[in-house]
DNA sequence: ATAAGAATTGAACGACCGTTCTAATTCATT
DNA sequence: AATGAATTAGAACGGTCGTTCAATTCTTAT
């Protein structure tokens, strides 16, 4: 029923896992369309086919992106049972799963006048997702005297910041030699929000 | 004593002026040698007259930048006595100083193949500056026995990127709003290097 | 007053950008 | 085999970019 020979399906994969792959190489500007058309081996005019211009196609990768990572969290979140046993799962979730240059990208493309509010919001609403996250577990480590009362604002605003910029390094340094450090950064964090017994 | 004769250098200095604002405020692909000619009040070829291309010209705004920082942060240095102190110093320094757009347009240029190896060297070179100054407050702290013997190599990471994380903020909210993160960053990392008594 | 040279302009260049358009090709249906 | 829609390629457009360069104005020394 209904076979395809050729199914345009396919290309629209191929465009998005190459402009995946560039966009977190390079940003959102130094990205061009016409290095994606190279790099999927589709023409420039065939990647306006698939997707009305350069910034929806962004937007999409961006929402994919971390689609994928928060779903990839859901399903290990449940492998842990304490609020502490989180706040060190999410650590490493963001090490290895973190697309901190397509976040990069975001902030590129936010930050040009020229880009559609539409957009802008999109990508905001997505930056946010990792900070509920880590509001969500800090609030469970309070609720279940884990962790002591305190200013959960704050918490998520210092650990979120804290995670993003370790998150930095992977530019230059291999995942693997940085999970001391995201490790260390847990246990240092944990321990000024630990309920002293 | 070849005293200038007639000085083009109040055309070079709003040009280092004006280019300074705008490189902080979009990065570096962002803005473009037009902008900043029409910003300054000069041609665009009249920048070309004074800085041989816009990769130099910013390579050496943020030495300008970053030398600042740091000759500020010398003067201010001395008035601390402990390293404790220094190390809240630093956090407010950072929070009110350091020029993280910049920062980041470093990182564009630093990532375009295009680019010189020579900028990128010198670039590096300055991103490193602040990663010594740290490491130097906790070496210290630790030889007069504030802090507790430790990894200094990645104490100094820690502290540096989760001010370096905290300094994105400054994107979007207002500098003195975001002191008491700040602050509260520091006391928590102290606490967990401070020596127990 | 004039010549020399520094300072400055503005037009022009080639390259690349995102985007559009047209035409060719391929496929499913008749 | 013919039709028509879906798919793809490729050329072309207008715009902006960084950069160059010849021409011009201004400043100073003679």
């Amino acid at each position: 029923m209904n076979k395809r020979r050729y199914n345009s399906e396919k290309a629209k994969r191929d465009i998005i896992e190459k402009a995946t792959l560039i966009f977190s190489q390079k940003g959102y500007n130094q990205a061009s369309v016409q290095e994606i058309s190279k790099a999927s081996g589709y023409s420039k005019g065939h990647i306006y086919y698939h997707f009305e211009n350069k910034e929806k196609l962004f937007v999409l990768l961006a929402q994919n992106t971390m689609q994928d990572w928060y779903t990839k969290w859901a399903v290990k979140e449940s492998s842990y049972s304490t609020a502490t046993e989180k706040l060190y799962g999410i650590g490493k979730h963001v090490l290895y799963n973190y697309q901190t240059p397509l976040l990069k990208g975001g902030q590129e493309l936010a930050s040009n006048p020229a880009s559609s509010l539409e957009s802008i919001k999109a990508l905001h609403d997505l930056a946010v997702i990792p900070m509920g996250v880590y509001r969500a577990i800090l609030q469970e480590g309070v609720e279940n005297g884990e962790f002591e009362e305190g200013n959960i604002n704050e918490w998520t605003i210092l650990i979120g910041t804290w995670l993003g910029g370790l998150c930095q390094l992977t530019n230059t340094q291999d995942l693997h030699s940085l999970e001391p450090l995201f490790i260390q950064a847990v246990t240092i964090f944990l321990a000024s929000i630990k309920r002293r017994i």
